[in-house]
DNA sequence: GGGAATTATTACCGGGACGTAATAAGGAGC
DNA sequence: GCTCCTTATTACGTCCCGGTAATAATTCCC
């Protein structure tokens, strides 16, 4: 599964549909990865803090995508 | 071109790519995004502070992995 | 609807990011 | 070497990000 990431909002529906497909909660995720629940949140509803909504613009005018891409492991 | 972005480096040396082959300065590319020519200068040197280093490591952990293209304008 | 689990939001606080401005450090050409 | 142009780094101040902890809000199942 991949997909462009031009907005938070598309890093958010991203990480949220690899975290259901995992079936794990936030929290349990975030103790997994170090980061608190409060942060996956805020991931996940895109909040625009979270990725420097300033970088993504930054890539934009410069003419570059984002790709995200899942890896088989 | 493209290529993945595993770490800040990978986008600082994209970045600078790109800048270079459009034959701008760190001051005249910075104004023209809105950003300060410091702001840039960190960019293409790979600062950890400019891109998540948080996010980079959530998303490898995921499983998660970051491609950049240049789309032809 | 009621209750439990999960998620979203808030307040507060400490640390980090980024702006300006200045300065140091390279590089190119003479 | 010297000068000019460009890039990297620093000091300082401000503001935002993200942690904890608590509290809404939502969802799901009965």
């Amino acid at each position: 599964m991949q997909g462009v990431m031009r907005t938070t909002q598309d890093l958010g529906l991203m990480v949220h549909g690899v975290r259901t497909r995992h079936q794990l909660t936030q929290a349990e995720l975030a103790t997994r990865l170090g980061v608190s629940q409060r942060y996956l949140s805020e991931l996940e509803t895109g909040k625009p803090k979270v990725l420097n909504a300033k970088l993504l613009s930054v890539l934009d005018q410069l003419g570059v995508e984002l790709i995200y891409r899942e890896v088989q492991e």
